[in-house]
DNA sequence: AGTATAAGTGTACATGTGTTGACATTGGTG
DNA sequence: CACCAATGTCAACACATGTACACTTATACT
């Protein structure tokens, strides 16, 4: 058997296969299947990569999936983390969050609509990881809520309830942003716009709540 | 182990194996992987029927997933009707509609389970299905808000834009409380709250409304 | 009754899957 | 340079998958 194999065609560089191996499970779930309904000989034929060099990156499927978690909400707690300390105030800053927020979604596209299929479609340990994500999020928000001068009678528990309320609604216009074509721009603009006028309906009535309300108007 | 089946296993009655394998699958999904992740030979067995058997029924797994949210959404349109009809007014509608929603999400929990996963991970067609229903809500309650008094002078697109806000929050607390385990009866008692809470928030948003309310507090 | 048809079974096969083990090639370190 | 650990390849396996085919059985209808 010793055949001498004539250079097939290698790959050099130090980790580059890991990465490949990450852009490939996330280009196919933009557009295929969800990451569940992925087969690792499709991602490693898809890195141009033979199925057992899989191995050598990650012990398993699913812990591809956890560091693709891991990758995607990395640079996104960057980024809110930004938004939340511009200080702009009233108006200027609902706009200006949703923007930052919403050009952030493009430009990271298949991270979006991965984690967007995992939130609910994937396994447990991951729709959990996610979900421990985004009520950090929401509770990020409510302390900056309870900033607001017109909130201080307001309970920890109904600023949580506001904040999460927040949140649930720029994910679901998030989610179906993404159903949008890539360059769509017109449909994504008027996400955008649709984004902004939801948060600031939600101020409206932020503002006007009272925590001890009785249940008739 | 012999049971009351002498011959081979067989199962006489009319067209009950279509729907073990509905039921299998929709048990699947329940307790584990998303439907997209099924196997056509997991949900026969699951219905304790030959792999081949399928094909008596479904031409295709797609098709059984296409059958299971039409009998998924027939049962929820009824109710939703239902609702809608009895017209109590002000904020006993608010609680009352809540309930009555919630109640059913309960009693329905593994198509709301299946439902909730497709909305995002599943097929193409799948996905756009189910948004298709959605926005039916989302006209039908827009609908409904017209003719609150306080909302003549909102015009249609705001109305759209308001009405969405209200179903993707309580289809964000549905799919929260999905999360719960099924007995949970105090953390399912706390999502309702909350989403009462939620839409009478969004309803003092509402009432502060204007269509041409300029860029400013 | 008798029989046509719908429904279910068993066998079989080609294809895709995860994973193992032994080997080949790289790149950085002494 | 020589070496070695990291990285990548190849061949092979045991198993799961979808589906075709020929068959048996139950049910419905005349």
């Amino acid at each position: 058997m010793s055949r001498e194999t004539p250079t097939r065609g290698r790959r050099p560089k130090r980790g580059r296969t890991r990465q490949a191996l990450m852009d490939a499970a996330l280009d196919l779930v933009a557009k295929k299947a969800p990451f569940s309904s992925l087969s690792l000989r499709e991602v490693t034929k898809r890195a141009g990569v033979v199925p057992t060099a899989f191995y050598r990156h990650f012990s398993d499927m699913s812990a591809l999936g956890l560091t693709l978690l891991d990758e995607s909400f990395r640079t996104l707690r960057q980024m809110m983390r930004e938004v939340r300390q511009q200080e702009l105030p009233n108006e200027r800053m609902i706009r200006g969050s949703m923007e930052t927020f919403f050009t952030y979604v493009r430009n990271n596209r298949t991270h979006f609509l991965f984690v967007s299929k995992e939130l609910y479609g994937g396994s447990a340990t991951m729709r959990q990881a996610i979900r421990r994500e985004i009520r950090l999020f929401v509770s990020e928000l409510a302390m900056d809520m309870a900033r607001f001068p017109f909130l201080v009678r307001v309970n920890a528990e109904d600023l949580q309830m506001m904040a999460s309320l927040v949140v649930n609604s720029v994910v679901a216009l998030t989610q179906e942003m993404l159903e949008l074509d890539e360059d769509d721009d017109a449909g994504q603009h008027e996400m955008l716009i649709m984004a902004e006028k939801q948060v600031r309906l939600i101020y409206f009535g932020v503002a006007q709540w009272r925590s001890d309300t009785p249940p008739r108007t």
